[in-house]
This record gives structure tokens, C-alpha cells and sequence, in this order.
DNA sequence: CTGAAAGCGCTAACAC
DNA sequence: GTGTTAGCGCTTTCAG
């Protein structure tokens, strides 16, 4: 077990001062390409690898940043994730990935220990409900997902688009009376956003519209497309603001016997496999993913302004 | 903007060293319990928290542990890290949560850079394949998820057990055929010892076993049923290795209209709303991250020695 | 019980 | 271009 290199072995392995080699470390360019040369190579031949918290404590730039989801385990979370991890990565950022639950005050909590542990930055995925009174201090670096914070840089997805692409792919295969199981209205996005693109369908094209509204689960799916079956008889498609509700309503077509046109949002792998034959929206997470990631290191490397970002989505038609 | 406190900072608000700060701050009993409290008043007061760069600096310990997970939204992985994440951060410690995406060099990549980073531990969920050469300095500060690794500890679920617990299950509701749907035998655990489960299980009873091994997905499971049933029309039981390929071959049964008696393994949330006459068992994921976390901290703390736990599993029977 | 002082490994003025 | 030096905020001998 022999003991850390430090950078005074590697300035004495090289035959220089700590500062050309800090300097090499830093990518200073005021060093000789020689020299620089020789040392990076002493460096590799070494295994040396700077103590980050002695940098950190020194410059007072910890190269951390956290990533708030609201489920590890989120399908649609997890893209965007997976996309965030190598761009700030290679930006030589350590992530710290928490899990809110859905909750204000847990998101607090981990701004507050973000906070005291000096972090960068953070991306927040955001959920109803979610306040962010008291968090002033984070407007220059953070991101938050899926929804608008005035004064807050976000990147949001086209909540309206996406089931206005759904309506307008069904209308196109003849179907005239869709019904939509959605969410509350007090969720802004996936809630009010997708009712009223459903509402402002429906007035265009002149039909009377139908819908029931409620939770975001699969029992809620279930339930949703029970009720709306059972009063609007003539319904001849079902539109579902997301893949978990497309998900129970299937259940429930395929328990009652019925075979109606289904879709849902957020392109789900297993909803894909268990029922080949509803359509579903890409929202592009993985891009969501890559935009905020850059838009946060932009923001607390270049001092960039804050921003809205908003990304278009995709259909996946059904099989 | 105000700067940061530091510790001096405190120490001249409360008329005291430094040293008698850092004493109240590592819990150090060497201080008249007056002099603790009121600069633990103060201290909360001034909303003053430790720098932990530059204690990690002074002491080398980093209170930094890893978490590799080989998916994020693996759903029973994610139970076991919730479990995890509590007693860790209860400890003090950061954690870093990484993907190792079921592959070997992402898992010494991830390992070498917490090594790097100093960090004081790390829980590593094994999959198939992996392989822990060249990380013995690893042994005293890491524990493995899953299977048994000479010389590391370990946390395992009861995969023998999980099968067995099934099959008698099965045997009480007078089930005499039942077959196997399961994952190849390169697999350690959830290939070949639960499938060693069923053929232990058959050879006691007498049965003449009947399987099909493949992948871990969905499709797999769709694909092991069809053709389990085709070859041996007389199977009254279809017993799956876990959730996954239980999903798989419900949606074969239900797509051919046959209603057999089906079990999975992993507790699974979706499978249970879908396929609610499905029976599973709960490989107790939380106790499982529960154990492994105290086991690390016990290890990284108090020197404890390597251990190789097993947790027991527990039955979750048919609606 | 408490304090003064010496660093931990690194970067940033400031000299050369 | 390169070296010297002074700390960053904390813990830890070693003296009181």
C-alpha cells in the first residue's frame, strides 16, 4: 500500500516546480510543449491523479453537480438521464443523483445539502406541486426539466404537440369521436397541457368532446377508460395522456372485449411489447437529456443567461 | 452575497479556539458540555456547515461511497438502493450512484475512478459476466450485490429457495407438471441455481422436468412458454425464473387462450396489476440493501471483517 | 479541558 | 516560461 503521489513527487519526478506541473494539470498554456510533454508523460507512467478535494478547496469550484429525478426508476427520467451523465462527465463533473418522490420538500432538502456542499449546479425534474420560493440563489445554475419556472432556465417537452400528433395521426384513419383519458388539470403538463390540446381538437374538428380525468396509474388508466366506455358508447378511439394510463386501458379493452384505436405518450418499452398495436408519442428525452446538460454547463462555465428551452416530439405509430 | 463561515469564523463568535469547534463538530468528548452546547448554538445560528473538502483533505477520508447499479431503473435494484441510501447518508457519507450497464469494463472504469476519487467504499450490483480481477485492493471496501465473490462481501437473495417456495406452492394447489421458464445456465443465480431448484424439485417428486432457458426479457419469456407448451401439451404449471419472463408468458397464455396456473420471481409491480392471478415471490430487496449498506459501514469503519450474507425470501401469492 | 501551530495537496500572485 | 510562496479550511499533535 505505498501512499499517494502528490504533485510536489511528480514536480521532483520531472525535475520542475509544482506550478509547471499545476500548470500542465490545468491546461495553462504558458508552458513549453517540451516540457509539458515530459511531464504528462510522468503523469501517465505514474498513475498520478490530482487530489480533488485539495483543488476544490482551492479554487472553490467543487466540479459537482446534482440531478434531482423524482423516481430512479422512472422510464422516462432515466432517458434523459442517460443522456445527461456523459456530456457532463466529460466536462469533468462528478453527479450526485437524488430522488425527490414527488416531493417539495425533499427537493429543498437536497438543494439545501447541494448547497452547503458548494455543488456547481443542479438539474431538477419537475413535478406538481413542486415550489421553488426560497431557492433565489440557484437561478444561475439550474436546470429544471419538464416544466417553466420564471427566472429558472428549463427544458420542456411539447406536451400539446404530442397529443395534437396522436389526434391528428387517428383523424387521418377515420376516427371521428375519440375520447381522452388524461390527468388532473392541477398537473400543468401532462394534466392541463394535454386536456386542452385534446379540448382545442375537438373544436376545430367540431366534435363534442369526452374525457375523464385522474391519476397518473395504471389502475387510473384502467379506470379512466372504463367510465368513459360506459357513457360515450360511440367512442371509436381512446387517446391517453401517457403510456402508464394507455397501459390499464388496455387492460381494460382487452378484459372487456372491446377493439379500440389506443395511444399513449412517452414511447414505453413494455407498453410497446405488451400491446404492439397502440400508438405512442416520443417526446425525445435523450435530447431533453443533452440540452439541459449543455445548458447547464454553458450556464456556470460561460456565465451564459438563463433559458426555456423546448424540444419537438416524434410519433411512434403502432405496429 | 456573504462569503461561506469557516470554522475560525465560529470559533471567534464563540470566544474559543478553533480546536474547540473542530472538537463540537467530531463529537470529540473532550469538551466541558457548556462550552459544546453553546457553540453548537452558535453554529446552528450561523447556518455554519464544515467544508468537507477541506476535512477530506486533512483526514483522507472522503465519506464517499459508490453505488453501481447495472441498470437505474432496474425496478428491483431501485428497491434495494432506496433501502440503501438512508443508513448511508444517516452515516454521513455522499453517494455516488453509477451504471455499469452489465458490463465488466464499465464496472473497472467506475471502480478506478472512485478509487481515484479517494472514495471510502462502494456496493456493486454483480450480473452475469462479471468479473473483479485486478480490484483485490477493493476487499475491504466493497460489497457485492447478488452473487458470492471469493474474497468480497456479499448480499444474496435465496434463489434456490425463491423456486422451491414456488413449486411446493404450486404442488399444495395439486399442480403435478409443472415447467420451467428460465434463464441460461452462464447465469449464476437466476439461471442455473433456480433451475437447479426446479430439477431438484422435480427429481424429489418425481416429475420429469420440462424447461426452456433463455434470455432475461420479456420476449424471452413469451418465447420459453410457447414453446414449453407446444412440446408438452400436459404442463398444468409454467413457473418463470422471474417477473420479466413472467410478463412474457402471460402475454402468450392470454394470446392463446390458455389459462395454466403461473409464477415468476421479484414482486413485480406492473405484473401484479396486469396479471393480477399471477404468483410471485419477494426476494426482499430493501432488507437486502439495508444489510449491504450497514455491512459496508461496519467494514470501512470498525475494520469488520468480509461476510457473505443471505437473505430469505417470502411467498406472494395468487389474488 | 483548551489553544497555538503545523501542515494536508493544490493554485494563484508575484517574482525571476 | 518557470519557480517561490502564501494560503484555502480543517484536524491534530503537543503544550499548557
Amino acid at each position: 500500500m505505498k501512499k499517494r503521489l502528490t504533485i510536489s513527487d511528480i514536480a521532483r519526478l520531472a525535475g520542475v516546480g509544482t506550478t509547471t506541473v499545476s500548470r500542465v494539470l490545468n491546461q495553462d498554456p504558458k508552458v513549453k510543449p517540451e516540457t509539458r510533454h515530459r511531464i504528462e508523460q510522468i503523469i501517465a507512467e505514474a498513475g498520478y491523479a490530482p487530489s480533488p478535494s485539495a483543488r476544490a478547496m482551492r479554487t472553490r469550484r467543487q466540479q459537482v453537480v446534482g440531478i434531482i429525478v423524482s423516481r430512479l426508476d422512472s422510464a422516462s427520467e432515466h432517458q434523459a438521464v442517460r443522456a445527461m451523465l456523459p456530456v457532463l462527465e466529460q466536462a469533468g463533473y462528478e453527479v450526485l443523483l437524488m430522488e425527490s418522490g414527488f416531493s417539495s420538500a425533499k427537493v429543498a432538502e437536497h438543494l439545501d445539502w447541494l448547497r452547503q456542499r458548494q455543488a456547481d449546479g443542479a438539474i431538477l425534474f419537475a413535478f406538481t406541486g413542486l415550489a421553488l420560493d426560497g431557492q433565489a440563489d440557484w437561478q444561475d445554475k439550474l436546470v429544471v426539466m419538464a416544466r417553466r419556472y420564471p427566472g429558472f432556465s428549463s427544458v420542456c417537452y411539447d406536451d400539446k404537440g404530442a397529443i395534437g400528433l396522436m389526434l391528428e395521426h387517428l383523424w387521418r384513419q377515420g376516427v371521428r369521436r375519440p375520447a381522452y383519458v388524461g390527468v388532473e388539470r392541477q398537473d400543468s403538463t401532462t394534466g392541463r397541457q394535454r386536456l386542452e390540446a385534446y379540448l382545442d381538437f375537438c373544436q376545430a374538428r367540431g366534435i363534442s368532446p369526452g374525457y375523464r380525468l385522474g391519476g397518473l396509474s395504471y389502475h387510473a388508466g384502467q379506470e379512466g377508460a372504463r367510465l368513459l366506455l360506459a357513457e360515450r358508447p360511440d367512442t371509436d378511439a381512446l387517446v391517453c395522456a401517457s403510456d402508464t394510463l394507455a397501459l390499464g386501458a388496455a387492460k381494460h379493452l382487452q378484459q372487456s372485449g372491446k377493439a379500440l384505436p389506443l395511444t399513449g405518450v412517452g414511447n414505453n418499452e413494455l407498453l410497446r411489447f405488451l400491446f404492439p398495436a397502440v400508438a405512442s408519442v416520443d417526446l425525445g428525452y435523450p435530447q431533453a437529456g443533452t440540452a439541459a446538460a449543455r445548458q447547464l454547463l454553458a450556464q456556470i462555465e460561460q456565465g451564459r443567461a438563463v433559458a426555456e428551452l423546448a424540444l419537438p416530439c416524434r410519433l411512434v405509430a403502432a405496429d
